[in-house]
DNA sequence: GTGCAGCTACCCCATTTGGGGGATATTTCA
DNA sequence: TGAAATATCCCCCAAATGGGGTAGCTGCAC
């Protein structure tokens, strides 16, 4: 069999240089490199053409599903596992909608680690077992929560309610997105209703305890 | 010279495993071993007398700055460096006061991390460039704009405000301090015009940043 | 091709907000 | 004690806000 060439994607240097040393002592690993931000790790995709990618989710401007995205529809085969630093169930979905094949926090231990790159490898997919959990209590259980309520707005809604939440009036707003200020009021409008607030300070701390703006 | 001994702290294991396997390629370093949190950290650290700590800041439970504390208390000969995720101006005086002795951030090269802390271990002091940066910027903007500027509001101001903040109305406010709801709209007022605000949404912001509420 | 979600824009109407003031107490402190 | 700061309440008025609607138009799914 084989080595499996791995491409590690972190923003954080030291991160992708200590799992680069972790994971050169495991035979039958190979390292093909590393990339420090999503345009890099999409660049030496191509390049590398690395087996299995550990993939960072939040990172400086483009984020770990992005990237995941745009390499995964040019190259179906490269493995991408999601390193996830919070178990945070909102990416979870996402990322595997983005074609990833593994998801996994980052305080797994080494050896389980490799067992799951090998496992990707093979074709099969994996879990953390307490991000199935989230998994399933996400699609079962959980639909009132702040996290679900944001989805319950639009698009065009998000945007509304990060300017409103910045301080801006209707009419700044209008200005900036090119609408009648009567559709924003009415946008705004819709944002209190759908997420059950009472006024715009309401809004602003919303978009801010939800990381929105 | 004798080996220096290392101690990393961090939550996710395989950070520290990472940073284990780099660290140990490294001639004249000693991994004494790692924690995963932050009474781990007290526990090893007078149990393994590292030289060196590497401490990460954010984790779940205790977090790094009130290890430190601890652990400087009953070891002033542990040196330790916190291990800042983001470029958090917040964390490097608090941190620095809690007693470590270098600050550097996750994106850090992992030569730079070695002499960083054999410069440690010597007794130095460091800060990267950026966070030194910052932390200059923090002691010269910050306490003349935002801290001074909540000063010049009285106390009934600062009261008036954290109700505003909290999304209340003017009247709502009247009732809760008893007060004509004239009163209240007048020290609004007042509030916007010394803050040099526009809204009660700005105010909600002003009021978030400066934890006022 | 019907239906529905989303975006747009508008109606009415009461209340709130913000920008100008000003007046009179009451407290603080030099 | 006497000025300064603070707290309280009031005036006018335009604009913004929030709570109800309605309604056309588009694009997508079933």
């Amino acid at each position: 069999m084989s080595t499996i060439k791995i491409l590690v994607v972190d923003d954080h240097s030291i991160f992708t240089d200590g799992m680069q040393a972790l994971l050169a002592t495991v035979e039958g690993f190979e390292i093909a490199g590393a990339a420090n931000n999503a345009d890099e790790a999409i660049q030496k995709a191509m390049m590398l053409k690395p087996d299995v990618m550990l993939m960072d989710i939040q990172m400086p401007g483009k984020n770990g599903i992005e990237a995941t995205i745009e390499i995964k529809r040019n190259n179906q085969d490269i493995k991408i596992i999601a390193l996830s630093s919070a178990n945070e169930t909102l990416y979870i979905k996402k990322m595997l909608e983005a074609g990833a094949s593994g998801y996994v926090l980052k305080n797994i231990d080494k050896d389980e680690l490799v067992l799951v790159i090998k496992k990707v490898h093979a074709g099969e997919k994996h879990l953390d077992g307490s991000v199935a959990n989230q998994l399933i209590e996400h699609f079962n259980t959980k639909p009132t929560e702040a996290a679900t309520l944001v989805d319950t707005l639009t698009k065009r809604e998000k945007e509304i309610l990060a300017f409103i939440a910045q301080g801006l009036t209707d009419k700044e707003i209008a200005d900036k997105v090119f609408l009648s200020s009567l559709t924003v009021i009415s946008h705004r409008k819709n944002i209190l209703s759908k997420l059950g607030l009472k006024n715009k300070v309401e809004i602003a701390r919303f978009a801010i305890e939800n990381k929105l703006i």
